[in-house]
DNA sequence: CTTGCCGTATCAGCGACTCTTATGTTACGA
DNA sequence: TCGTAACATAAGAGTCGCTGATACGGCAAG
């Protein structure tokens, strides 16, 4: 019994799916099904009643359940206890992310992962996706943020949040006044997009085709920061991830319109397949996942 | 990290010793050794200082000792909650046993089994030792007890204990009076034996080879019950394990003569190869292995 | 300092286990 | 009753960890 299926079960119990827990864990269905028949043919009890389909708890489930969060936390004080021990400098994590993840966010990360690991260093790198992917399998870094994760012979994916999208302009822009269009509205708009080959950009594309909308895209960035100051000029508009925009936003330069059908655009966790992480990577890791903890 | 690396640490930390560790769990030296030092790697720190010759235990190595005692703690604790929700018609253990184990032994090892898992079901046979070792491999039960314990391709030996051998006579044979002997003493006594394919007697006859001893072998047997009764017959004397003589001993019935150069004889836990324990098996197990817990 | 022994490290080879892909089966909703 | 979404099952492949053999190194005795 290790770590692994104890974290598999715990997110499959709080997801109450098997499907979802995988996925969580990065892994495919079936072994995620398998898991779980070998962990209850090994403790002699069903866990799960797995022919209701709203996954049903069995009592032994929930035991099991307790146990291993209690046995993931007190792995996690153990990995704590152990940095505090080594004192000064503990593990270094190298994560590279997507310029889209956004600075502020980093920087709150940033900041509990140093109440966690005070002794540890974390360093961050900003790149566009292909080459978050390339330092991920060239071991550069640990970690790896991006968007439209892909799971492939070397690299896991793992879903880390969603995010979602809103039609953004400047004040002064005609669609400003509204507090949300349909997407009809967008036709013909002078748009703002993302250099084509970024995920985002075809995503996004694909969202306005389905949706059979035709934009005049005036402008292509690689990056958010150069977008907005576009968007300020006020003759377009763009669609971007809301946490991006809350300064801007907030201060008034930027407005954003809700759109009636949601967009969102998934973020994920990646790294290289490999059984063991360093301590202070998986701390990270743990703090991007589960917050709370 | 699992379990089984857990308390492959925890029985090198108590040992001081890969070696003595590993074979507590029925592992090579070199798998040992290789498990730590995956830890190591893991957990970015040393453990243990192995380039002093009693291997010295650094603070990390105590850190994750605590750790994994406590894992491993919980984990039984776990199981005997698991089996209390069960309620009725827990697991069911099967032993097999050298008949010299000892029923007086087995009863108190039985209780303490009940009492941490009410419910299960223990069943013991006492069985000839090739039959034990039979038995395991048709895995009619699931564990066995047998001395001069080996591991071989689809069955694992873990030592259990260690039995101090002494001599033995009815209160009225020479030797009776002597608080101890050298093995010289024993030069051509009449001596009642097991018979030649147990590997006890085997063992025996080996030491008094080495002692340069001969004796009159005068009955064979395959089991202790029968050596006793000819032992209070008076002619003869015979070597045996200590915890089978107790009540004769306290009643009288017979003398035990301790032997100036100590002789024990190993006796084993054996099971066959496979990862997973049905927990009962699993909790019997650990009852036998650490009395104590 | 040298020698011998015991314990640990290292290496190559192999077996087993677990994951993946592909496909079958079942529960629930329309 | 049918369709879909979710779980189960089967077979194959890659990987991880174990074994067995051997090399290395500390410690004690001389």
């Amino acid at each position: 019994m290790d770590l692994s299926q104890l974290q598999l079960f715990k997110d499959i119990y709080q997801t109450r799916s098997i499907s979802r827990g995988a996925s969580h864990n990065g892994v495919t269905q079936s072994a995620a099904s398998q898991t779980v028949q070998e962990l209850e043919k090994h403790l002699g009890t069903q866990l799960l009643d797995r022919s209701r389909r709203p996954l049903e708890v069995l009592p032994a489930g929930r035991l099991f359940y307790e146990f291993a969060r209690e046995s993931l936390r007190r792995h996690q004080d153990f990995l704590v206890h152990l940095e505090e021990l080594k004192g000064g400098l503990g593990g270094c994590v190298k994560v590279a992310a997507i310029y889209s993840v956004g600075i502020s966010e980093m920087s709150r990360l940033e900041e509990e992962f140093y109440r966690r690991l005070p002794t540890a260093q974390l360093e961050v790198s900003y790149l566009r996706p292909e080459k978050v992917y390339q330092a991920v399998l060239d071991e550069r870094v640990d970690l790896g943020l991006v968007s439209y994760p892909e799971t492939t012979r070397d690299v896991i994916a793992l879903p880390w949040r969603e995010e979602p999208m809103v039609v953004v302009c400047a004040p002064e822009h005609p669609l400003a006044q509204r507090g949300h269009v349909q997407p009809e509205d967008l036709e013909n708009i002078d748009f703002i997009g993302f250099d084509e080959d970024l995920p985002i950009s075809r995503d996004i594309e694909r969202f306005l085709r389905e949706q059979g909308v035709r934009v005049r895209v005036v402008m292509q960035f690689d990056n958010i920061q150069s977008m907005k100051e576009a968007l300020r000029l006020g003759h377009a508009v763009s669609i971007l991830p809301v946490p991006m925009l809350r300064e801007e936003v907030a201060d008034g330069r930027l407005q954003t319109v809700s759109l009636d059908c949601p967009l969102v655009r998934p973020l994920g966790i990646i790294h290289r397949r490999k059984k063991n992480f360093l301590r202070a990577a998986q701390v990270f890791l743990d703090l991007l996942r589960d917050p709370a903890a």
